[in-house]
DNA sequence: ACCTAGAATGAATGATCATTCATTCTCACG
DNA sequence: CGTGAGAATGAATGATCATTCATTCTAGGT
């Protein structure tokens, strides 16, 4: 019997940045499906359709590539929020609440596979220094922003008996508090659910803004 | 030269169940101190100062005591709260919210221990539909239980435009999160303040009674 | 004092996995 | 068209780990 007639896949040369940004996607992919503890780098090269020794050459140790993946995934959900609290798009005080809450409850940011990453890592956190200052550092990026725009919202409202600080930490928890819960009882909480849950804070809050 | 003078530990037999919470017990400090993907069976053995074999014989496998173990955390921790709620100690509806806080936000529960082992399970749940039955089954447990206090309060103070169950969700999705802060951040957030931010989220939602 | 059920041991086994590197292949450039 | 810099491959290596089980030891019962 004649080898079936492997398609022959041909070898594909690419620049550094596009297979490390491959090699990340597919690692993204295999820790939502198996999880950060049982994901292999055969799984991965498998995954983006390479051979094993790629993840070598591109990033030296597999300890390196989830480290590299932690800080992409980090990026993408904080520099998000951050564009949203400093952009110029929406400068009505309220629109901007509103679509920071969009955003973080949002197609993009709830799906199972987002959620599933971000807290494969946040569980690793207590027995990795390197992942805690990495999370750690964009936190406090994006909770100096909401600080910030909570204290506008406070000063337009005249509210009093608010801290902003407190007011953003506490906000901010509820958000992942919600993403956790969207992750271990979806049957419980539809995202619907969610953002209505995340109004109702902001508005006994701010009751002149939302 | 002479074998050292080992002590040779005594051989002890003890009955089943007490090895068996021995064992969970190790796990539980082996996870907090090593993360959940790098815990290996000798290290819990060493951890119980016992022999390696001692874990197939209890638990038949790795996989088994890993699920023994967030039952036995789960528990620990849910029943904690289900005890205060329904509690016959505090009848004082305002109390008993402030008990469960304290609770909740307590010594017991706050240990960078125990923050560590709860976070690395729930780190695992998009992969292991094992664990995510486990800790839903018991998520839902106080989640009803809590919604039922929320009502009795509502009830009692007259407020109106409150649906009890959304805002269980949202309490329980705080506490959460504010859990996620100390262990993520703890720079930022101290035990005190995580409390106060508790508390004022409740005082918001039910201003009569706290 | 003796006996034995079954608790405990730990060296051995086999499976899995990260990492290496000699070799092959591509393609931009001359 | 020919070439070499470096991108990509994957079989091989060695390390780590869960699991097994023949053997040893303990303690309660007689």
């Amino acid at each position: 019997m004649k080898a079936a007639a492997t398609p022959q896949k041909r070898r594909k040369i690419l620049p550094k940045v596009q297979r490390r940004q491959q090699l990340i996607e597919a690692t993204i992919a295999c820790i939502a499906r198996y999880g950060l503890a049982s994901t292999t780098m055969h799984m991965v090269t498998r995954e983006a359709g390479l051979s094993v020794g790629i993840a070598n050459l591109h990033f030296k140790t597999k300890e390196n590539l989830l480290r590299e993946t932690l800080r992409y995934v980090a990026e993408e959900y904080h520099k998000g929020q951050i564009d949203i609290m400093k952009g110029r798009e929406a400068d009505n005080l309220s629109n901007r609440l509103t679509a920071l809450l969009h955003f973080q409850l949002g197609r993009g940011v709830t799906q199972r596979q987002k959620m599933s990453v971000w807290f494969a890592y946040y569980g690793e956190v207590g027995a990795r220094p390197v992942y805690q200052k990495i999370v750690s550092a964009w936190d406090r990026a994006a909770a100096r922003e909401l600080e910030f725009l909570f204290a506008s919202v406070i000063r337009e409202g005249g509210y009093t008996d608010i801290d902003p600080g407190e007011l953003a930490i506490g906000y901010a928890a509820l958000i992942d508090g919600l993403h956790l819960a969207l992750l271990v009882t979806p049957r419980e909480l539809t995202k619907q659910n969610a953002k209505k849950i995340g109004r109702d804070f902001l508005r006994r809050a701010f009751p002149n803004h939302i």
